[in-house]
DNA sequence: TCTTCATGTAGTAAATATACTACATTCAAC
DNA sequence: GTTGAATGTAGTATATTTACTACATGAAGA
């Protein structure tokens, strides 16, 4: 069984692939990093499942960032925004 | 089943009962404010298995600091060598 | 002593993460 | 136009997390 995440409310908010995208690597290079199969990345992406805390640190090690700045309970902002635009709140 | 994860090499290092000591709160009332059940919290301190990462996410945010502040992959210094001791390097 | 609270131990049942395999699609490059 | 890489979809099997219930222990206090 899949999908039990995906269409229903996000549990958790994932800036994965812009991160991957900066780092300008694939999913499987990232898996390897990370020691995980690259489907897995794939599921996290798309939110199709809920990493454990092991496999998110593990991921924020490889992309040498805060778990904080990977995963979290509440929507990012841009980090474009966070870092160009002055006005209002962070998050 | 329990316990596949104890007596084995640890997966996760964890501040939580440090923590936990500094808010003075009891394992029941950090589950309530997590919302998880009570005897969660003590598998996770005693490291009887490893939590997922929306339930680490939850009882950073109940206590207030980032996730990394609670959990990691690597071992903790003490967070009174952390801010007293200002000798080597702190992870 | 009796009670209460915090904690440890044990066991079951349900949900879900992860690995893995296979196949489809898109796109870029040659 | 064929190849290869990156990605999406699907399905199965296994391990592990989590909730929950129940009982034991030790400490603190009335």
């Amino acid at each position: 069984m899949k999908k039990q995440v995906a269409d229903e409310q996000p549990q958790f908010y994932t800036r994965l692939p812009v991160l991957r995208a900066e780092r300008g690597i694939s999913r499987k290079e990232l898996a390897e990093l990370a020691g995980v199969h690259y489907q897995t990345i794939g599921y996290l992406e798309r939110g199709e499942y809920s990493p454990s805390l092991v496999l998110a640190l593990r991921i924020a090690a490889a992309l040498a960032v805060p778990l904080d700045a990977v995963f979290s309970l509440t929507p990012f902002s841009s980090m474009a925004d966070q870092l160009y635009n002055t006005e209002g709140e962070h998050r």
